[in-house]
DNA sequence: TTTAAAATATGATATTTGTCATATATTAAA
DNA sequence: TTTAATATATGACAAATATCATATTTTAAA
């Protein structure tokens, strides 16, 4: 029997469907928005994936996108069934790649009847696939981003860092290419009058301290242990060796910077436009991101690492977070924050 | 180079499309029927079909039926390109197993943005096994970036932009990547409130567009010309080939990246802890910068242009340029702005 | 444990900056 | 050329935020 996961968030309509799709045979799984739909299908493997569009947490968009992005799910035939209806609503959804796009309101036929064609679909290009026999490795080749890490492991110089301990400043000739063991690292900057901003956060499994590849120049930015981290590093230019002769690592690489780039960028128009409350919200969030707890759980970052990334004056951030607390969205136990709602401090403009 | 086959019995159309697919950088063959189509088809086994449904001796229908039943050509993506908009004829399309389905009368880039699509999700089912036999074209005399601007020079369209008008816009699916050879270029983002800010200026000899080079994804900014521009531009495509067969290009590209990451960091940097001064001061300074002039002759921007690089409300980049005015170091005389004082400029905080 | 140092918290206040309103100048269209 | 639309300029004002001062709490060192 087929597996079906089918995401969407009104629940009237997801139950019907369900039901219906029940009654043609299918096994169906269920999720009531975007954020659970992904893990499930993690968990499941589905056979063929419908999912609508506008959905709280995270919409079929970003569904779609994050299942291309894992091996085990990119292969998933996608369905969106939205009740956006116009021409570049259905070219939007199809050049992120979905297989097919239904718009609501439906008949029960056109949903059953696109389903069994991808999934006809689906199993052409399965066998297509099974029969190709992958080619033999080199093992000793560094053939992707994972391969480069598995060096570090293998050939870096383990450093240890405790908490606030610069790790390499600004101007200061760049050696070493690290990639984070355990712990956080910031990276910042300080303005003329020694104000201090931090334009990267690092966290486990990150690789940082790449500068320029080519020249041979210096640090453009200060780094430092935000909680007490090991590192592996391996020098710039057995570096620079590894990615002139694995051409895939260093294409890996240019989209390593091209993310970073739209970060920072993101980042830029926060600074530009955004008020104290919203920068400090989205700067509680992206701590509790990277230290991979869940957001409801205690965060222990000081107040001026916080206010540097936040890009905020320290005591502006300490009564941006006593406001928060007085609203019940955060709760502070002496340096710990633990958010309570987190929905609010998202939602905070 | 990918080959497309496109069958489709209206004479004008059909050569007006190939045309269209050649300058993006497809090998087109052309077939005038369906049953010609076909055949065609089992010939030169193509990496992807654009068919019309309604043509004489055989329609697309029957096409696509044909191909299915054949081992060597089922599993090539197949878009339909047709008239008939009717909601169950798209998802008559759909259910024999379209990959696409685009309706008359139909703009450039649905089409091309659906090929790509297409093609990348092709590309990821058939797993990595393109790697082994990588084609060696007339592209591999690239070997720097110089090179490349010159390829793009020979083999780039060219497009003109008048001042304002949008080149592309973020969430489009990303199709070009442009050389600028005349002009003025911004890259800008919108904030939830509508507020706009510039993330990056280009001018003359520059090259943007890049957003990620691996996966098949979406422009992440939006793109205006501040002044007429004229642009050449290669397809994603052809640029990844080109990236792809010359690792010093590559490299180069990496320390372009580089470069552009540690400029808008300084930029946050400043958008977080300078005045609206401090950044009017500098927008100036970069503007007479990026449009190669002498920093005390005439430049021309509007206002807002200004304002949405500094990062600052309107009226209150016009009325830091008054101050300046008042001050003695500048010069407004209607649109224009001229540097006085340009040692004073630098120095403001 | 005690004590000094550092971090956090909050009040008072001045400055900066965005917003709204409106006048004037410039540009583009009829 | 005339006119309408758009851009620039400036005033008035409110809100946001940095700064300085000081009290309280927490941490680290003795």
């Amino acid at each position: 029997m087929k597996h079906i996961l089918l995401i969407e968030d009104d629940p009237i309509l997801r139950e019907n469907t369900a039901e219906l799709l029940e009654l043609s045979n299918y096994k169906i799984t269920t999720a009531p928005n975007g954020k659970i739909g992904l893990d499930t299908a993690l968990n499941i493997k589905p056979d063929i994936i419908v999912c609508d569009i506008m959905m709280p947490e995270l919409d079929g968009y970003g569904v779609l996108q994050g299942l291309a992005k894992t091996e085990q799910t990119k292969h998933i035939p996608f369905i969106f069934l939205s009740a956006k209806t116009e021409r570049k609503d259905v070219r939007k959804g199809m050049d992120l790649g979905a297989d097919d796009y239904i718009t609501k309101p439906f008949e029960e036929d056109e949903l059953i009847s696109a389903i069994e064609s991808r999934l006809a679909k689906a199993a052409i290009l399965k066998d297509d696939r099974e029969s190709t026999n992958k080619e033999v490795e080199d093992e000793s080749s560094i053939r992707n981003l994972n391969d480069l890490k598995n060096f570090f492991d293998d050939n870096g110089k383990t450093f240890t860092f405790s908490q606030g301990e610069t790790i390499y400043k600004e101007g200061q000739h760049s050696n070493y290419i690290y990639l984070i063991e355990k712990g956080l690292v910031k990276c910042h900057k300080l303005d003329d009058q020694g104000k201090d901003l931090t334009t990267a956060l690092h966290k486990e499994d990150d690789l940082f301290g790449y500068t320029s590849f080519t020249e041979n120049t210096t640090y453009k930015e200060t780094a430092a242990a935000i909680k007490e981290s090991v590192l592996l590093g391996i020098s710039k230019n057995q570096f620079i060796e590894i990615i002139s002769s694995n051409h895939k690592v260093t294409l890996d690489l240019i989209q390593l910077l091209n993310d970073d780039l739209v970060n920072v960028k993101d980042q830029l128009l926060e600074m530009a436009y955004s008020s104290v409350k919203k920068r400090t919200a989205l700067t509680i969030l992206k701590f509790a991101d990277k230290l991979g707890s869940k957001p409801t759980d205690f965060i222990r970052i000081s107040r001026n690492d916080l206010a540097s990334v936040a890009g905020v004056a320290t005591e502006s951030l300490i009564r941006t977070l006593s406001r928060f607390r007085d609203d019940g969205i955060i709760e502070i136990e002496g340096r710990n924050i633990k958010v309570l709602d987190l929905q609010e401090l998202k939602n905070i403009e």
